[in-house]
DNA sequence: TGACACCATATTCAGATGAATCTATTGTGG
DNA sequence: CCACAATAGATTCATCTGAATATGGTGTCA
């Protein structure tokens, strides 16, 4: 029978049902062998998300790119800035607004992350390959997503409720 | 009509359905608002893992709780001993395998450690509140990261192949 | 217009991260 | 038993990260 110890937890479940503990196992099973590749090619993750954004989305502003490569701004500038050293991306003045830097791939950026998105497009492939239908998850998550943004938009911080 | 520049990506759908990204995203959504309680606790990400992982499945050595805590050993073994000095774990020898250091969590780490997990567990529920039944998508993510974990230890590495 | 609040980005710097490697210990085949 | 591969953990160190803050540009309202 099993005797459980003096050291035993007060809530022997709480990860798992933690959602995000279950979604950073799941991210890191499934990013682990493609980082192997990053590190082959010399690209910092931060990097590979700076690029996998713009090569979807284009040139924008450093705001928008950390917003949308999921880092925080300096994170953003410093990844830029050793990608631009590289010659894999650039950067020009906005045109209206001269705060901005719009941020662009350049043709071998594009050609490498063009060779990193078929790396990931392959690697995530074959390791969902028995996780059945991925529809349903991947707007679920979506969904989620939003739904969650929305709510913390709406929640008001601590500064917030002190004002 | 939408007139596409001349910066028009090749693949406008990548990000959509990568889902790296959109686990990765739908994680920093909902902790977003719990790293700033952590901030506030003096306690690092890495440390958090490791405490929460410790309070669930009690002491333990440090590969197993790198292993647990989605972290890398060295983490890990920086994340104790910051832990150590606050007096939060502590580690000892283990039984019979003198090579391993069997770390435990402390009366004050429990402490806190339930502090935290309270908050974690009250700011989640907060952001979720509009997402609807969570049933499936838990269940969901448990096999999708069981699943790729088991191809992935059955796809040979660039080495064995070599080999 | 000119002060001022606000915003985009850059910079700084303390500390976290993690790949590579080292040491100590354990298990195993000869 | 002894060599040797394998494993647990610590350490090193180059690099990345990100909170705080600085810099400089914008827009607005008196």
């Amino acid at each position: 029978m099993a005797t459980p110890d003096s050291t035993n937890p007060a809530d022997p479940t709480f990860l798992d049902g933690y959602l995000p503990y279950l979604l950073r196992r799941a991210d890191q099973t499934l990013s682990e062998p493609f980082y192997a590749v990053l590190t082959r090619y010399g690209v910092a993750r931060s990097e590979w998300r700076v690029l996998a954004v713009l090569h979807q989305l284009g040139p924008m502003g450093v705001v928008d790119l950390a917003d949308a490569a999921l880092s925080p701004q300096p994170t953003v500038t410093h990844a830029v800035r050793r990608l631009e050293q590289r010659d894999l991306v650039s950067r020009r003045p906005g045109a209206t607004d001269r705060r901005q830097r719009i941020i662009s791939v350049t043709g071998p950026g594009a050609e490498l992350t063009e060779t990193l998105i078929a790396e990931a497009t392959r690697l995530s492939a074959d390791a969902l390959h028995d996780a059945g239908d991925l529809t349903e998850l991947v707007a679920r998550l979506r969904d989620l997503t939003e739904s969650v943004a929305a709510r913390i938009a709406a929640t008001p911080t601590r500064q917030e409720r002190a004002g």
